[in-house]
DNA sequence: CCGAAATTTCAAACCGGTATGAATCTTTCC
DNA sequence: GGAAAGATTCATACCGGTTTGAAATTTCGG
């Protein structure tokens, strides 16, 4: 069932009940009643592709999922992404995703953008100076960045207080005394590590104490990734007595190599983590529960809809953005070292 | 850059121009040279809206994403999700997502279907005598089905052996001289859950055991879940000697619970678990390395975006349906019961 | 009761592609 | 040399909506 045909059935014109479906004030009410029963009754929706050939609007957003290589967001990406596909769908906004199969991410936005396959597009994991916000802002095509990049143009991002979140980390963790503090964090180059990373450099430096680059692990969120590097770290000598950790995924394997060493966390080793609030791994279900920094990552997805479709209704965009603050939050896992 | 323009910049016509890029043969070969250039030159990228209208086909095949309620997939979505979405590429068509908000479901469908946004759906997490089935079936609207059910009605689907996976980690156990064995299962309702458990228990009265149904729990997939059941569990007696869970996530919580109740995984405690393989939550990462019965969600994303694709392409779907078997790998956590 | 204003409806143009059948240009062959 | 066959190209009709400007109808004031 289409336009014209629901038109021939009602002895109506296609414009009259385009218009009466579309809320149009010039409708006659009556007509307006008719036509919305009939359409219920034929089960008639208007087609997709036509709308939004004929409007000029796509009412789709496009992301572009990291492919396996960078599976920073592996684990906590169906929260943001659904964080996302909520707040856009409250906009009747669709969300489409695309892979990274080959690694031409600037070649998949380019597309989009010169066959309108979407009317904006969602950016994560900025790195510095990441050549993806010139391409937007050029084309001035609507976007929003999850995360935030030193790249001097106008946009609309929204981070998290990283830099802070570790600051506070690390400054808990000193005031309780510990002295040798070993951070296990995510890959080099996207501006989220070198925040968290500046954070706790900048916070040892601060109270006259030299950050020792072997305490300084980069490497993938994962349980694998943790275990690995935990267990080195505590192999080392003198060892870290406290680990600052970028991921919950990690912290699994963190806490499994501090017991496959014979050791219980929160007394030879204290452990604060980074919580992106997954319903699936919750701090409070680790023994012992587990000190955490943080911040929704479903939260922000939901934000990032909503700047999104301000910035589609012609809000600027540069002024939308926002870095979040980070709390800490003290649990068991964390206790003056042992001496 | 839109056809007519480029047409006009290359003085040809719109038709040719339209069947040079798209490979049609009656087009002189200098000419396609010569239009595949401009178009380069020009970054045309013909507008997706009206190629869908003209053609009739979307190119994107559309998912509802599981609300907050039924998480059972919550962890592994990402990587079920990312193997469609990368089969469904290699074919270029796009995954749509709409995310349950307010129950809905069927509303949903309905509008994609009349308002054709989509060619095709994939349906996850199947009950019995699955409503959504029928819909699809009497629409003649193409889908797969992940999961499988007692409908009687011809379509696709891709399943795993739940069934057997359970038999054979129920069979492992009573082999190493485990007598009291409870599952911690994912929510009661779902035919995997019910395919499960018909593993199990048929293999315990095959056995000339009888079942205990309060060694059965019925719950979400997550940290706080196993946790809660474990301890539950390990405070009856007489207690199990053995766990089979059925996800990895709700393992974390199992193996904490277990230690904060001072005893070993793999030593008073024994532990199956069903493994979809993530990457970021690897089996041998725990500690002790884990027993699992394990099938990764990634590739059987992957295959139903093939079936898919093979069904738009006119493929008769009900023979396209596959079960696949499931393996049990016998790691570190489990061993003989204690006596 | 008539003309003007307001209300409601309509025919036709348009969005930007693809598909059809005809028109034009080449080549082949007797 | 000219007709037939083959190779290219083209004008035009779609696809199914939205939008514009005009037409038809109703309402209202004097």
């Amino acid at each position: 069932m289409n336009l014209k045909e629901l038109a021939r059935e009602l002895g109506l014109s296609k414009t009259t009940i385009s218009r009466a479906l579309n809320g149009f004030p010039e409708v006659n009410e009556e007509t307006r009643v008719r036509v919305e029963q009939a359409a219920r009754k034929f089960g008639y929706a208007p087609n997709t592709s036509a709308r939004r050939l004929a409007t000029g609007r796509v009412g789709a957003a496009g992301i572009v999922l990291p492919g396996h290589l960078s599976d920073r967001y592996s684990a906590q990406t169906v929260e943001y992404v659904s964080g996302l596909a909520e707040g856009l769908a409250a906009a009747k906004i669709d969300l489409l995703m695309s892979p990274l199969l080959n690694g031409d991410e600037m070649a998949i936005y380019r597309r989009w953008i010169s066959s309108k396959s979407v009317d904006a597009v969602i950016l994560t994991d900025p790195v510095h100076s990441d050549p993806r916000i010139r391409l937007f802002v050029e084309k001035k095509f609507p976007f929003v960045l999850h995360g935030s990049t030193d790249v001097d143009l106008p946009y609309a991002w929204l981070d998290i207080d990283n830099e802070d979140a570790y600051r506070q980390a690390t400054s808990y963790l000193l005031d309780l005394g510990h002295k040798e503090i070993a951070i296990i964090e995510g890959l080099a180059g996207f501006t989220f590590t070198e925040d968290r990373q500046r954070g706790y450099v900048e916070t040892l430096t601060g109270r006259g104490l030299e950050p020792r680059s072997d305490f300084i692990v980069h490497d993938r969120f994962t349980t694998e990734a943790g275990f690995r590097a935990t267990s080195r770290l505590l192999s080392m000598s003198p060892r870290p007595t406290a680990l600052i950790v970028g991921s919950m995924m990690s912290t699994v394997g963190v806490y499994q190599a501090i017991r496959s060493n014979g050791w219980e966390v929160g007394r030879e080793v204290s452990v604060i983590a980074h919580d992106d609030v997954f319903p699936y791994l919750s701090a409070t279900d680790m023994v012992p529960v587990l000190t955490t920094t943080r911040s929704s990552v479903r939260l922000a997805g939901l934000k990032i809809a909503e700047m999104l479709v301000s910035i589609l209704d012609g809000k600027d965009a540069p002024s939308l953005s926002v870095k979040w603050p980070v709390e800490l939050i003290v649990r068991q896992s964390t206790a003056p070292p042992r001496t």
